[in-house]
DNA sequence: GCAAAAGTGTTTAATTTACACCCATGC
DNA sequence: GCATGGGTGTAAATTAAACACTTTTGC
């Protein structure tokens, strides 16, 4: 409402003012958007991480991410921040809103410690996304004929990553497991229809914990109760007895 | 740990690429930190405004902010981003860590739609800090001259405030009410020593709703056996009865 | 038949919610 | 004494946690 109120009319004097406003009397940082790629693969918690070939950290792994296209032409400012990382997202995934449809993307925090990247003051704003992995076979390295791997979070201790960036994807996990409580981002990393064992597989991946197989049953059936939640068509063949499977409901009652 | 591990020794390749590497291949935007000062005051939560006295939105109420400051110095490429916050806190508020203690002050979200200031290319990290109400009459306006005033939150609707800062605000609201069940915020904007219905009335403030005083009293007294809280001396003298005071306890058990 | 996982039920404790009511003090 | 708010108690409903048990499939 009274965010919207801004860009209405403005006086005379100030649009003046504007004219001859000279940008830039301070220094400025550079501006990135770093992607922290989330999926489940074999009940497990997995990250997307790109092989830096260039200085610094040459060699290392590191979160894919790129600048923020910015500019100061007053028409024309240049690429929101949530925009930057969704066209990242699209770049280094090969995934595109097409062939995959829309994916969760949300801000964790921004980071802009001094000296995290040697070569300049940069100033990162970090994003988590969350990719169905049916969707992972689909996924190709970057343009940059980058090196693309997913990586457990178990095997991240080990990895040495480039930059922060184990702090960011540190931060991540915290924001993710607190997400879980209270969001439906469960629902962003299971198929279109699933069962509640895979709903619970996606759950012990976030948190790193097995829950009781009955207990969260009777959470789920909740939901079914509240309407976020409907049962779907067929069965899912397991290793043992098959299993009903479910749909998330988009207009919840 | 292994954030750590990226400041500890280069290999000399990556050593002369950084000697004659130039910055600034991309354009950059400007990096501010906007602040929501909030307090409670008269059982009612406050945040605190500056009245723009330049162009744009001047004589519009805006939240305190300021740029970072950097460089691209290998050395020093300037301020962490919370220090950015912390500084501009002081000079705003003039409450300084010696005279008036620390200060609740963490990252909120960061806000950079494109034409959010009409001047330039403006990326604003967005900061909630919680000043107890007993440094309130403490508090003068900052160094600019600036006009500074306490809005309560249902005044904001009709403030209309400079720029997107009506967003940020609601962010915040929605922020510190989440955090609210998961830290401990609400002894930060408690005297020292306080009476449980203090405690309840920031509570209120925060929620924006009542709270049955019976039951806000039980959950307080679990708080007490988690060793989160103690008794302290003394007594508050009310309209009525007069309350027993507690502390929070530095080191929960 | 048997292992394995789906699905159901039971019991206990903890927590939430909505109240009723007593008590000490200032005026 | 009496209004006011501090402080206490109770009872129902919901949720969390632990765990035993039954059912249905693949092999």
């Amino acid at each position: 409402m009274t965010a919207k109120a801004k860009s209405g009319k403005r006086d005379p004097e100030e649009e003046r003012f504007l004219e001859k406003y000279k940008a830039g009397a301070y220094a400025r940082p550079s501006v990135t958007v770093d992607l922290v790629i989330l999926t489940v693969l074999d009940n497990d918690l997995k990250v997307l991480l790109v092989q830096r070939n260039e200085h610094p950290f040459k060699g290392r792994w590191a979160l894919p991410g790129g600048f923020v296209r910015v500019s100061d032409d007053r028409k024309d400012q240049g690429e929101d921040l949530d925009a930057a990382a969704r066209r990242e997202l699209e770049e280094e995934t090969g995934l595109s809103k097409e062939t995959a449809g829309d994916f969760f993307l949300e801000q964790v925090r921004t980071f802009g410690r001094p000296g995290r990247d040697p070569r300049m003051r940069v100033i990162s704003v970090a994003y988590y996304a969350l990719v169905r992995s049916t969707l992972v076979p689909l996924i190709r390295a970057g343009g940059d004929a980058l090196v693309a791997r997913w990586f457990s979070v178990a095997e991240l201790a080990d990895a040495a990553l480039a930059f922060d960036h184990a702090e960011i994807v540190d931060a991540t996990l915290v924001k993710a497991r607190a997400d879980l409580d209270r969001s439906s981002i469960a629902f962003e990393l299971v198929p279109e229809t699933f069962t509640i064992q895979e709903l619970r597989g996606v759950h012990e991946a976030i948190r790193g914990e097995a829950l009781d197989p009955g207990n969260f049953r009777k959470k789920f059936l909740r939901m079914i109760e509240d309407g976020h939640i409907e049962a779907a068509r067929g069965k899912r063949a397991t290793a043992s007895k098959p299993a009903s499977v479910y749909r998330f409901a988009r207009s919840p009652v």
